[in-house]
DNA sequence: ACGACATGAAGTGTATACAATAAGATTGTA
DNA sequence: TACAATCTTATTGTATACACTTCATGTCGT
């Protein structure tokens, strides 16, 4: 039994063994560690999460984790199996389709508030955000770059003020991410390498209605560059694939 | 130490002593029970959860109780302050006004693809929510009619066949209800007597943009009924107050 | 040799007990 | 009498222990 810990909450220097504050920073933490894993995809889609595993690699009991876990599978990262378990979550087709749909609808939505709210030092992030997303993309790190792109999308979406759509949009960023893993095909990345530049130049004009079309035609290249259809069935029907 | 307890499961007809189904039907039903008691305004803004006294009267150790208000944490229906425990959420103007906003966005938005997808059994169904919801409202049960709108607008967005977009519509909508609690004149209700009747209408013509044209200034009178300001804070500064 | 059954291990579901903290009450002092 | 400090109590945070379910491995029978 691998007793190999992680020190998950290395945001604090150090020594924050239960001293510092309240537990509660440290959950958050933890949480944070296995959403970027699984939105970094370190873990795969039906991965399986342990509780007495992810216990012991974060020094907490299996009470704290379980907590974890459940908010992750309410933000549909994970998949809680009745007596099963956990899982990283594998969305369905269906699931992938919906999630497209959503952003599309959202984000396009989101786009002329943005334009009109967006200041200097919001462009100033968002660049800096671009390019280190295509400094790792070229430097082949797709982890890094997933989760750029994902918190790029998210960043924009604050922006637009709405703080309950944004939110949305952030967890819909983070199934994608998953949707990606099972959908997408390897060595593609979902978002073009120069289209966040190019949106940002709409923004940069205030351009709304121009930066909406052009989110809506960005969202339906990355669906696109997907393969979304039902994986075969585990269980096939040999009669009819043998009635030949 | 009232031992008075509550059946909260009552859906299955009775001997549900811990024999039927593991615990997770339970857990369903005591979920249901404390966001009806919330969306019903039985439970008002503010008022607060104490974990014991929920596990006394549903007869669930504190455990379950803990899970279940997390999750209503995660829908917004409840606040968890960290030491402080849970309470009903009193939702701020500025998430009320996102909230609107969000459902400007999204209900408008599904109401082409429901007119599209809608079938008689549906009409019938909504239909028969629509006479109930002005049954209850005309009998002065302002708790059931609520609960009913609410429940109708969550009807019409799972019609869409987006199930993401649905789950949401369907927490904006119970956040609705808080809001109608914090905000809302007592005596008027948010939706208009025949609003739904006339909504019905457009969609039973299969006329997606007057639906959605009418859903819009539903939304907007809904809003428009209520007095969304933040209210006087709790600790005023008197010499501002007595300055002249 | 293949399939069915039984037994064991592993892992989750739930409750209970203990520790920590914040609110409230009470008492002492100015 | 009013304010402040301390102590008590009520309530949440966390861990651990136990029960129950499921999965896997092995054995026996056909």
């Amino acid at each position: 039994m691998s007793q190999r810990q992680v020190d998950a909450a290395s945001q604090p220097a150090s020594g924050n063994e239960s001293s510092g504050q309240h537990g509660d920073e440290r959950h958050a933490a933890i949480h944070r560690s296995i959403s970027d894993a699984i939105i970094e995809h370190r873990l795969k889609p039906g991965a399986r999460l342990r509780e007495d595993a992810l216990s012991e690699i974060f020094g907490i009991s299996r009470t704290g984790i379980r907590k974890i876990l459940q908010q992750l599978a309410l933000e549909q990262l994970v998949t809680l199996t009745p007596r099963r378990g956990a899982s990283v979550t594998r969305p369905t087709a269906e699931e992938a389709r919906d999630v497209f749909a959503a952003r599309q609808m959202v984000e396009c939505g989101l786009m002329p508030d943005v334009a009109r709210r967006i200041d200097a030092a919001d462009l100033e992030r968002l660049h800096d955000m671009e390019r280190r997303e295509r400094e790792a993309l070229e430097a082949g790190e797709q982890s890094a770059a997933i989760k750029l792109s994902a918190a790029f999308h998210g960043v924009l979406a604050k922006l637009s003020g709405n703080a309950t759509l944004a939110a949305f949009v952030e967890q819909l960023c983070s199934r994608s991410s998953l949707i990606l893993a099972v959908y997408g095909n390897a060595g593609h990345l979902g978002c073009e390498t120069h289209d966040h530049e190019s949106l940002l130049r709409h923004l940069e004009r205030g351009d709304g209605e121009r930066a909406r079309d052009f989110m809506s035609r960005h969202l339906q290249a990355i669906e696109a560059s997907l393969a979304i259809h039902e994986p075969e069935d585990e269980a096939p029907d040999l009669y009819e694939i043998f009635s030949d």
